[in-house]
DNA sequence: TCTATATTCAACCAATCGGTTGACGATTTC
DNA sequence: GAAATCGTCAACCGATTGGTTGAATATAGA
């Protein structure tokens, strides 16, 4: 009935949501300790993790009475495409962006030193 | 006061504001022509194209009577690169990623030169 | 078994959203 | 000047959102 496009973007225009995809992007987490740095309930998070598991953005696994919150970035992917298809990116030069993550991704020893 | 990030993905958020920037990304449109091929009434499309408009996604300039609807690519080139992020796993710098943003966003005469 | 921990559920609330309608101001055209 | 066109405004509506609280359900550990 709704285009999964509706749910991706509006689970990532709550800036509480966007701070959890942050967070899960360092590490998996149980839902007590992604609720730790916010100053909401542990209801309204859980609120927020189911919103970005229908959306697709995290997956989350029972283990024991733990839950743990993983980040799914396959959903992030498809909107991404239909962003890119606004292409006229010219000045931000996804190529420059392309090359930072070459960068990143690239073991550390041929990294070379930002610092 | 709220993230740009915040009001750029709730825009895209809704199906017709999607098509409309679509439908922008073929040519200018004055305001009526973006509401013929939609069911609802002028005032409807007009709302959504106010918060097109806030949101940076379009421009709206008047001439005439008729008031010109222009996409306009920066604020979702913003969104795209916040999302290009999440698209590549684990081992991402944030703190150099950061970095990267800033170089990328600052005025082009203050940009180093990348080739 | 009793207790503490992890998480969700259910009911509620105020604020916002996406739509409607009708009136209105501005501009163009006859 | 009168009439038609372009677009917004204002008031209203029902549905959804983002939060709260308190009770309920599992699971783990003593």
């Amino acid at each position: 009935m709704s285009d999964p496009l509706d749910t991706v973007f509006a689970a990532l225009a709550d800036p509480t949501r966007r701070a959890i995809l942050s967070m899960l992007l360092e590490d998996d987490m149980a839902v007590t300790d992604v609720a730790e740095p916010f100053q909401m309930s542990l209801a309204a998070i859980s609120k927020h993790l189911t919103i970005l598991t229908r959306a697709g953005l995290i997956t989350q696994e029972k283990r024991g009475r733990v839950k743990w919150c993983k980040l799914d970035p396959d959903a992030m992917k498809a909107a991404s495409v239909w962003m890119q298809s606004f292409g006229q990116f010219e000045p931000v030069n996804l190529d420059s962006f392309e090359r930072f993550l070459e960068q990143e991704l690239a073991p550390p020893d041929t990294k070379p030193l930002t610092e």
